[in-house]
DNA sequence: TAAATTAGTAAGTACATACAAACTAGTCCA
DNA sequence: TGGACTAGTTTGTATGTACTTACTAATTTA
């Protein structure tokens, strides 16, 4: 049963961290609490409580409430993930970075639900968080996707059936695709298909960029 | 200045409403304020402010906040909605049934941003209503597209793309597609791409199902 | 027109909530 | 070893918040 060794004599001996350390803590508490419940609907009581301190000791690392959504997303980093994205991407075939990108989409958000709908929560209730997530990744996001259709119908005009279409309404056509599974699974909180995420990143794929296979 | 004939003397002398007139004055409101600030972020007393009336006469017309958002969301007619599309649409051409709820979905949805933000904070906040309008609304109406999408693939196999992908994989992208846009235009606040909504929803519907011509 | 009903309010109430002050106990290093 | 610093807590406190109570004025009805 007394697994520990050095410790005092408390059953659970309360560990004391160093700062940091109990910084991220307190901000992967608040990740959950706040996508169950939302920012409003969490009081810092309840959020203390999931992280095993004092309320006092939140707002030690976290002066204001709101402090802590805006750490969350900031730790996200959408900025390294859309610049990793142009810069890599941009150069490959666009059916190639059409799949990784769906691929990401589709399981690294999959994976991380909390997180989708935390980031959801702060986009509808503060608005400029709104316009700043959609300047600082969603449109360079579109219009990277964008970019990669005009690509696709370039090199193969007759082939495509979408090709007839704005590449711009293709592109936010094809992000929707994606999202919807997102909004499914951590806001509705359903599983519109059993499958996997490859699978599916594939299939949307192809509905806009056919293989040409024989 | 004074139009008002057989007023007693106040500038401005408080309507007396029948209790529906004033239930659904008292629902607007509500509508509005919510769309703004959600619902935990909407104290009563400023909804009551919003209306007009006292605090008081919001809890006798809806005994809790939340009845409030249930008669909003109820309000809606979710149900009639699908209803009429599954009696009405069914047994249209699938392209165009398909037009239909694209135009539906665009131009209905697009009308209101409020209605549409007031209901993902209900699904957001509310796990079982997120649920009931899964059950109720959502899985139906992306059971039908599935079904017009079978149809329009087994009519002309050979010419589409998308036939060799799943029909229900289609119907969520496609769906995915549309609510896109309100979602960027509602939840980011961000108009997508200014351009006319039947426009639109003719060009989505033509990534899916191409036009045959010459 | 008196009685019964309905629309409305002002002023609470009990509790929740974000945050602050003052204090205690470990930890690091000379 | 002792003193400066850091991690942490207990205990407020002023304000918010959902909801009540007890009442008044207008309207309908018999």
């Amino acid at each position: 049963m007394s697994l520990d060794s050095k410790n005092k004599q408390s059953p659970w001996p309360k560990p004391r961290l160093k700062a940091p350390d109990r910084r991220s803590q307190i901000l992967a508490a608040a990740l959950e609490v706040f996508a169950e419940q939302g920012f409003h609907g969490t009081p810092t009581r309840e959020l203390a409580r999931r992280a095993g301190v004092s309320e006092a000791l939140v707002f030690q690392h976290f002066p204001t409430k709101e402090d802590l959504i805006r750490a969350i997303i900031e730790h996200v980093g959408f900025e390294e993930r859309i610049q990793f994205m142009e810069s890599h991407l941009a150069q490959l075939p666009p059916r190639q970075a059409l799949k990784a990108i769906a691929e990401h989409l589709l399981t690294n958000l999959r994976e991380r639900p909390d997180l989708f709908r935390v980031v959801f929560f702060g986009i509808m209730e503060t608005p400029h968080l709104a316009r700043e997530f959609y300047q600082k990744f969603l449109s360079r996001l579109l219009a990277l996707e964008t970019r990669l259709f005009e690509r696709a119908f370039a090199e193969r005009a007759g082939g495509l059936p979408a090709a007839r279409v704005d590449p711009a309404v293709v592109a936010r056509s094809f992000h929707g695709s994606l999202i919807f599974y997102n909004l499914a699974g951590a806001i509705v909180r359903v599983e519109p298909l059993p499958s996997d995420p490859r699978a599916t990143a594939e299939a949307i794929v192809n509905i806009y960029l056919p293989e040409v296979e024989k």
